[in-house]
DNA sequence: GTCTATAAGTCGATAGAC
DNA sequence: GTCTATCGACTTATAGAC
């Protein structure tokens, strides 16, 4: 059983991301709750409070999951396809707060946006250190890290959006095919 | 010389990319351009109307330029590739036009809206065909199309964002390195 | 904990002087 | 073609009855 505050943010989440966060308005979430939009104030503060803990939360997963692997002795290889697993199953388990990472977060408040940034900048930067680390190892091609890093990031942050689209595929097999498509493309 | 219609067109585009559309107010656009709103309703008839033009000024050069390759009588191997340097080329060109692609085309008004996503729809049929072909030819690994589709997409359509923070990188390197980092995730 | 009513501010867009 | 002034709609959030 969720708390109506549980609630209320994950029906917020699939707004933000439908309509984008500007565009939702506190009348259209409280709306899809039956409520009045009053009302969501017995159990919110803000709006922006509301957004900022979609969004936090899911920094927060990705900074926990990054952490167990790199600390891991898992050979590099590995590590890069727990990375994947990882996205894949965060993408699955919150699909709609997912997809706010990717262009809504610049509506972030200033506040929020300082911790959101340093979550996501430290994130990238442990998984550079990954690809570095394989290129050195000799395993991974000589293709620029940035170049690399952003194409992984950008097929894995649009997960979600393909994802919508077949929720019915197999999670497992989804990774698989992800790990297969993600990594021959660098692999020597 | 720009037309001063295009160049508040250039201005919203940055302030839309940056800010998002629903956060960028005619008064914002006004500001950057050192006018007062209301002047600017003297060279454009409305905020929708400034944003439907620049969303499908960019569909309709992504389908120009997608049927001269398809229509061509080039490999799909050279097809591919030929795809990957139109992105890259628009990308260039028109970095923050094309930034709008991935998640403000929400914001379009409901008559817009169908064109735009009838131009997206188009495209991606015809790059799942190439695909498609690639795959009947053997030259592709055995991947579901679909996510090989995604894959690139997602990596092309957010190329804007590193190439923003990178636009000293020499052009037709970035070209290069696109379509080694894409193609060997496929090849066989 | 939900409601009605409303405060206080911002929005896109227009009217009309110059 | 630019300005000031303003309209009417919409926004987040609060006050206070029940």
């Amino acid at each position: 059983m969720l708390s109506k505050r549980q609630e209320i943010s994950n029906c917020a989440a699939r707004l933000f991301r439908k309509k984008g966060y500007k565009a939702t308005s506190m009348r259209d979430i409280a709306e899809a709750m039956n409520m009045k939009a009053a009302s969501l104030y017995n159990h919110i503060s803000s709006k922006e409070e509301l957004f900022s803990e979609l969004l936090l939360k899911m920094a927060t997963l990705f900074t926990i999951g990054m952490e167990e692997i790199a600390q891991s002795s898992l050979s590099t290889a590995d590590k890069l396809e727990r990375l994947i697993a990882l996205h894949v199953k965060l993408t699955v388990e919150h699909t709609d707060a997912i997809s706010l990472i990717s262009g809504e977060w610049v509506h972030l408040p200033e506040s929020s946006a300082a911790e959101y940034l340093k979550h996501r900048d430290s994130y990238e930067k442990e998984f550079r250190t990954i690809i570095d680390q394989g290129k050195k190892e000799g395993i991974y091609k000589d293709i620029d890290t940035d170049i690399i890093l952003f194409s992984l990031l950008s097929t894995l942050r649009g997960l979600y959006s393909w994802y919508s689209k077949n929720k019915d595929y197999n999670s497992i097999e989804l990774e698989r095919q992800m790990i297969n498509c993600l990594t021959h493309g660098i692999n020597k």
